[in-house]
DNA sequence: TCAACATATAAACGTTTATACATATGATTA
DNA sequence: TAATCATATGTATAAACGTTTATATGTTGA
């Protein structure tokens, strides 16, 4: 009984992995991470189709991890929680060091 | 150009964590978190068969996440840098944050 | 060298997923 | 209400993925 104290919920975690395992969404986290966004805006600065857009973002809000919030026409965006950002910016650097690392090419 | 600072390689990270986005492949690794084990070790902790261990081990390899080293007959993984199971256990600890923490249902 | 065991690879299959295109919903303003 | 703008949804398609089954590679000991 102390796997409780390692080991974690496997579901879930690959539930958030899954989500965060798509370079477009990833670019949408960032994007809004900072202040809430809308649509049109996050589409103009990442470059992406509309329906693209509109599809991740459902995505990162079925994960919870984005919020949503209307206002007139427009539909604001904006992360949920900010320790996400932490965390991605652990595992980079995990990723970083796991490349410098290794020793074999 | 001060994105460098908030914004991360997105393309390594989504990389990684399409690694961390299978139930079974966490399960591997936290099986081998504390101890370097044998493939069919593994497959019997986690009843798992031994081809579909064979081929989630490479890709935790691929990712650089577990080390092999032959002995023998037998082919230990351990995993490369214990700092992964922190960010996993911060993003198991975020995804329970986000769901008490949601306002719609 | 042969047999037995441990592990890896390959092919095939069904499922999921990202994307594009077309269209619908919803809100605003004239 | 009509027209326009913002966003969401539906459908189709191709690629990626997880799993199974079968087979191959590699190692050890008789």
């Amino acid at each position: 009984m102390n796997n409780r104290t390692t080991n974690l919920n496997t579901h879930s975690l690959a539930f958030l992995a899954k989500c965060l395992a798509d370079e477009n969404r990833l670019r949408i986290l960032f994007c809004v991470s900072k202040e809430k966004k809308s649509v049109s805006m996050i589409v103009e600065e990442l470059g992406l189709s509309q329906p693209l857009a509109s599809h991740h973002l459902k995505e990162l809000k079925r994960a919870l991890l984005v919020k949503v919030e209307r206002s007139g026409p427009f539909v604001y965006y904006e992360i949920t929680d900010p320790r996400i950002l932490v965390i991605l910016a652990e595992l980079d650097e995990l990723g970083t060091a796991l490349l410098s690392k290794r020793t074999t090419f």
